[in-house]
DNA sequence: AATGAAACGTTAAGATC
DNA sequence: GATCTTAACGTTTCATT
């Protein structure tokens, strides 16, 4: 999609605030409101917003401890009915600990940013849930000792 | 913070749809709006909600290229005036391409996460920008082949 | 039972859509 | 005009004495 000036600093200032009224985000971006909801919707039909989201403060609700882990996957057998990397994703749908998981270049495998309790959860998590998976061979993990930052926005 | 059942609902609900008004959220959660918005404040006001964002798709405003990149830093020296971990750590919060950064166990260095436009933007973002910085001494990168899931959602 | 604190619902006025 | 937000006020609940 394509994207004017206005519609840059509509993204910009819901990306720092979702809660804005359009009153408040059409006196920043220099239109009336009405025509600044009509903009965001069609930044929404569009695609461009995929929502809307409250930021929660993963320690203060007691998820203390974040890990990346990289996961290395079995060689896809031939006679698999499906492609086990599908299988895998699905399952990390459903996985609530994970926060993030992409397939990255370099080597065959996922990086998995999960967020649990302590060590205690992030053990239970790794043995009975991870690695029980079928297509998950072994897994290689660093923890988070200091967020020096972490942003939703994207510089439109 | 403590939560209760109720508490964990709100959260819940605010995390998927940030935007949901008091009267939608207090039929969900089974009380009436001027309880649900008190207990929303109270929430935002002890810091377990940090904020609320509109949720950008990176690819449709034209930032397709995902990059985590592994920074390894320079012995620190004794006889500089501050530390070149804090320096680091506040150029990043400067630098709009950086979405993540975070330090782990096992290296002493840290993880960044970029949103660029192309390889193009990531090479100068890398030349120009990271590696000119007097800290860093290399760094490692791996692109995003797939995001197979990314959320904002915390488990509560 | 009596008390106080914490949390709830109703209502109404103002803001927003 | 209809909906949404928000503060005021009275009521309920519950732990403690």
């Amino acid at each position: 999609m394509k994207l004017d000036a206005l519609d840059r600093r509509i993204l910009d200032a819901l990306q720092s605030d979702g809660r804005m009224t359009y009153d408040e985000l059409a006196a920043r971006v220099g239109l009336s409101a009405s025509a600044t909801l009509r903009r965001v919707k069609r930044l929404e039909e569009a695609g461009v917003i995929t929502g809307y989201a409250a930021l929660v403060d993963a320690a203060r609700v007691g998820l203390g401890l974040t890990a990346y882990i990289n996961v290395h996957m079995e060689k896809q057998s031939e006679t698999a009915k499906r492609s086990p990397m599908d299988d895998f994703a699905a399952a990390v749908q459903s996985w609530p600990e994970v926060a993030e998981c992409v397939s990255l270049t370099g080597e065959m495998d996922y990086l998995l940013r999960v967020v649990v309790r302590d060590m205690a959860h992030y053990s239970r998590f790794v043995m009975d849930t991870l690695l029980r998976h079928p297509s998950v061979k072994d897994v290689r993990t660093s923890f988070v000792l200091d967020r020096v930052k972490a942003t939703t926005v994207v510089p439109v």
